[in-house]
DNA sequence: ACAAAAGTGTTGCTCGTACACCCATGG
DNA sequence: CCATGGGTGTACGAGCAACACTTTTGT
């Protein structure tokens, strides 16, 4: 590391992490790699790198992604900063971890490959090195509680879509089950879908309407709350 | 800079930066600071430091804190870490933000003198240097939503408070008027607050039981939620 | 025709909101 | 004795949860 100006002792390494959360229409899952350098070599954990001088956090985290995926425009959220002295046991590390959201059929399967990376279904993560293992449980409270206030989770379907499929990914991230009627009728008076003509007949004979997002829905809504709509839940959590 | 072994060649500071806000019992504040050094001497700015190389960034925020306040266990929080490459003019410096919560009259007079510091109404905030506008920015909307989930503002209370003076704080947070009947409902229906045989007297005839927060509350509340408890407010914000 | 998934309707209940009303007391 | 803030009660409505019910269509 050159001098720095401010505080020319100063000597810390900085990187970037990313979790990064995919589904297929059925499981929310976390992609994992087999660490290739040493320490710790063939372990699990996430993928990151210490980054370059001249890119921001927010692009190097975006990079990573698309170096990996060769995927543009993902969902990309940051998540926290990790600086305890000694988590990494070789010199000091401070890591930025950031999460992703990805439908499992658009990542090129020659890529995870190269990669030595896996899919894992969420009850079944390996132990991870460092503090990987915290910044998954950070990443999925945080996935949980946006999903409350943001109409996210779209990032994670193909662009057509049926109620059902939208329901079974809020239950994987919930992993919880929801009455098909009442979660019909609340996302439908969201406001946020638009219906197309076409029907998905590939899990009933009836078929079942295919969805779209609505793009300009968002933000458009006036943040009309009454009084304790504000500091309702005020005990959860 | 010593070389870094992972990565000789990457050059960039890192810092943390506290935004601190207070509550005199009337209006939640902000404590801004004049500068010292070259470049931007004189400007008002989060207070802040490139941390040291063995202290962690949890522990370097509390340091900071403290050396200026002399308080300890303050509620603190990490808000965001801040990696624009060109954020600072001089040379490349990360910045991870905290925010924390304090009581005004608890804070030493003469450390402000001391820091050339003051405590600013939120509608009269200055232009702060570099992205430190941005920073208060999201601490703000951070402590408005976490106000939602959490029994927090009890730090910027003394310890025996009226339901009028907590009201008041959540006016202030929230920039808006509750009805008081109904607020002092949804407190006490909450169960963390626990009444004490004083009266204030000051602001009424009558008199107004003072109150003081259950510790043992916290966390003990089954999470108890239903259905779209859990995605209810998808559309907000 | 019937099984099975898509989609609708109904009812009870909780809780936020609005607002009227009683209580205590110092001047 | 009345003005003022403290504190309680009530009625209405919105929205969630539970679940019964109707629709569609391939086999």
């Amino acid at each position: 590391m050159a001098a720095n100006k401010y505080r020319p002792e100063q000597s810390i390494a900085i990187a970037v992490d990313c979790i990064i959360f995919g589904f297929d229409s059925k499981d929310l899952k976390l992609l994992l790699f087999r660490r290739k350098t040493e320490p710790l070599k063939g372990s699990w954990s996430l993928i990151g790198e210490l980054i370059d001088n001249d890119i921001s956090l927010d692009q190097s985290a975006k990079d990573i992604l698309y170096r990996l995926s060769g995927l543009e425009n993902v969902f990309l959220k940051q998540l926290k900063t990790y600086g305890q002295v000694d988590r990494d046991p070789l010199e000091r590390v401070i890591s930025v971890a950031y999460y992703s959201l990805i439908r499992i059929d658009e990542f090129n399967l020659q890529s995870l490959e190269n990669h030595d990376a896996k899919w894992f279904d969420f009850d079944q993560i390996p132990d991870l090195i460092l503090d990987h293992g915290q910044m998954v449980d950070d990443a999925i409270k945080s996935l949980r509680s946006s999903v409350r206030y943001n109409p996210l989770g779209f990032e994670l379907l193909p662009e057509y879509f049926t109620i059902q499929q939208l329901q079974t990914l809020y239950e994987s991230i919930y992993r919880t089950a929801f009455d098909p009627g009442n979660f019909r009728k609340k996302m439908l008076s969201l406001d946020i879908l638009e219906r197309t003509a076409k029907k998905d007949k590939t899990s009933s004979k009836k078929g079942a309407f295919l969805y779209r997002f609505k793009k300009d829905s968002v933000k458009q809504f006036p943040t009309q709350t009454g009084d304790f709509e504000r500091i309702k839940e005020v005990i959860k959590f």
